[in-house]
DNA sequence: TTCCCCAAACAACATATGTGAATTCGGATT
DNA sequence: AATCCGAATTCACATATGTTGTTTGGGGAA
């Protein structure tokens, strides 16, 4: 019955193209996503657009609103998105306590970052797509969300364009050259790997290095 | 009297191009930056090169350790470096309680690096050239070491090569161009920003925007 | 002062990626 | 089945930035 639902921790839903979270605005909550892709982004005045960060099934949406910070930058659903909404006003020492999970979730978003900084400043374009793939394919695998050597990859080029710092048009290009030399299989939104050490070895990722 | 000092709180000193944490090893604790710069970085099994923090004095290197993280990525001083070392072992709880100025630090290191990701991947040369230069005086500024328009930039073009994820050789003549254009006063490690707002406007950051 | 060395500055040329536009494809809707 | 519309694909051309190499400059050591 929805009476038993607690009245703090909801299930909400979002649409593609829907916002999740605007610029200083105070959100809701913490969305802890359950189902679908969401990510945060920022626009130039010019239309120049950069997605900072993607949201997968597992994820929390945004650890720093907890530690008393709004959004600076907007979010939005990408997908349908199925998320838990837990108020943002628990205070930082039950946080640590009770949820191990969520500090992870902050630090692990702060690496990914460093390690995207890298990406952005000092790749080709076919290593960043490589990295970029290799990242998505590892983060649904811990999710459970891979089928062996592939997963779901609900981007469209222009997503994976304003992930990459790329155009559309040079993110078709080089997924060709990607497709042709079987790096990868990419199509309908799906996405599998022949051989996830060669893609390795295209994205410039060094052997001990962690993708994510 | 030495033997005044906590046993658990020294003060220690680096010397330029000397490792402050490397990867993988657990650092000795955490540094609370008092007197010079550092960085963290990561190569490429080429060399290419990617700084993706810098420390300033009053900056906490590295706030992730006392989330029970190792280093992911080596620490070097980028000139004398003196710092007050602070055990990690702290408890998450005592940290959320006794530092808010900590958790600052963790929060604001994350928004700037969404916000570098950005100029990585959407910002000009001159435009990630005017953003950086407007960002490290701002934080100089921050600390009170700034003077008037101006404050140290102890950083050789090399090393802003490695932070814009340009080649030196770019970041000369776009340096050139920006001084031509009276966009800035930069030699012998100092810097100069005879107008501000000029700046803002050629780093393409909208009016609303924080810098950091 | 002289020497030395690294950083800065400069030049000529190469190339990865961007730009603008037209065409094709594929899934949804009627 | 016919239509539609956004996404993907392809093409020709433009340009920002990279590459290689040389020259100049300035501060520290002897």
């Amino acid at each position: 019955m929805l009476s038993q639902i607690a009245p703090d921790e909801d299930l909400v839903f979002f649409r593609p193209h829907e916002f999740i979270a605007r610029e200083s605005e105070q959100p809701a909550g913490l969305y802890h996503m359950l189902e679908g892709w969401a990510c945060r982004y920022r626009t130039l005045s010019d239309g120049r657009r950069q997605i900072t960060a993607l949201y997968l099934p597992g994820d929390y949406c945004e650890p720093h609103w907890a530690l008393g910070r709004m959004p600076s930058q907007p979010i939005v659903a990408l997908t349908n998105v199925r998320a838990k909404r837990v108020p943002c006003q628990v205070p930082s020492g039950a946080l640590a306590d009770h949820q191990p999970s969520f500090w992870k979730s902050l630090v692990d978003g702060c690496e990914r970052q460093a390690n995207w900084l890298v990406t952005l400043g000092r790749r080709t374009a076919l290593e960043r797509l490589s990295h970029l793939l290799l990242e998505l394919f590892e983060r649904m695998r811990q999710s459970g969300l891979a089928y062996g050597q592939q997963c779901a990859l609900p981007l469209t080029q222009m997503d994976i364009a304003d992930l990459t710092g790329l155009t559309p048009v040079h993110v078709n290009r080089t997924l060709q050259t990607m497709r042709t030399k079987g790096l990868v299989e990419l199509q309908s939104k799906w996405l599998r790997i022949p051989d996830v050490a060669a893609l390795r070895q295209a994205a410039a990722i060094s052997q001990a290095d962690a993708v994510i």
